[in-house]
DNA sequence: ATGGTCGAGTATCGA
């Protein structure tokens, strides 16, 4: 089962890139975040034409987030499960594919660390990890993936002195991110690559990108049935290149089938 | 040394 995450930065604008590149690795499960789109504006046919079943929790001109399923798509929850408090924004998605729990995110960026968002992007983290508890179970087959921004230690950023004192690597939001994780989460891409300084994001200013200066913020996690049957894991940086990409690249993850050797 | 780009929409804001 080959599983992908990836901030497309408007599906609007990606929508070509993200066809070729749906084709080319073939996914089974895809969350997209920032699609910038209504949900009547979503391409679900696009989609369906390539095989997948989609579902869109959008809001029009910012955020946005969709999961495209070959394996079927079913008790969708939009935002926050009921009994929490609601998003006004649309950056959570949960559905099951396939017999895995997939939860996908956008968590809000936090603006500074003394801007009022910040406080946000926190509770938003906490409010995460009680929406796991209520929709998902660890013993479970469960991914949580999606665009945390947050880069979980420094060798997730090009360099830690530089980030320093600016959102995304703050120890309030590290250790936000760590409680999601603590429900029961394995960060598969930091399991399988532990030295690796290799990032998901670059700004698209001053050549970052080819300057190799970038973060780590794209992150999939997994439960512990589903992190053991992890079979490979990569960045696809090449999703990056060339001609109007978005400011992500994909992450990609494959896993083997319940039952398999 | 400074600032450097996109995408929303059409002036700026958000990232």
């Amino acid at each position: 089962m080959r599983i992908a995450t990836w901030n497309v930065n408007s599906l609007k604008a990606r929508l070509g890139r993200v066809e070729q590149w749906l084709a080319e690795v073939t996914p089974d499960i895809v969350c997209l975040q920032e699609t910038k789109l209504a949900d009547d504006a979503f391409p679900a046919m696009a989609f369906a034409a390539l095989g997948y079943e989609a579902v869109h929790h959008g809001e029009g001109r910012w955020n946005g987030v969709a999961i495209l399923s070959r394996l079927g798509v079913d008790d969708v929850v939009d935002g926050f499960a009921p009994g929490l408090e609601s998003d006004t924004e649309a950056r959570l998605l949960t559905a099951t594919c396939g017999g895995v729990r997939v939860v996908t995110v956008y968590v809000p960026n936090g603006r500074g660390l003394d801007h009022p968002m910040y406080q946000h992007k926190l509770s938003w983290l906490a409010r995460l990890r009680q929406h796991l508890e209520v929709t998902a179970r660890a013993d479970h087959d469960v991914v949580v993936c999606g665009d945390f921004n947050v880069a979980p230690d420094d060798r997730d950023v090009w360099d830690a002195a530089a980030c320093h004192g600016g959102t995304h690597v703050s120890p309030a939001e590290r250790q936000a991110l760590a409680e999601v994780a603590g429900w029961g989460l394995t960060d598969v891409f930091r399991k399988r690559y532990q030295e690796d300084q290799l990032f998901s994001w670059w700004d698209y200013r001053a050549g970052n990108f080819h300057k190799h200066m970038g973060m780590r913020i794209d992150l999939l996690y997994a439960s512990p049935p589903l992190a053991e049957r992890l079979s490979w894991v990569l960045i696809d940086r090449n999703a990056r290149k060339g001609k109007l990409p978005s400011d992500h690249a994909p992450l990609v993850a494959e896993f083997d089938d319940r039952g398999a050797p």
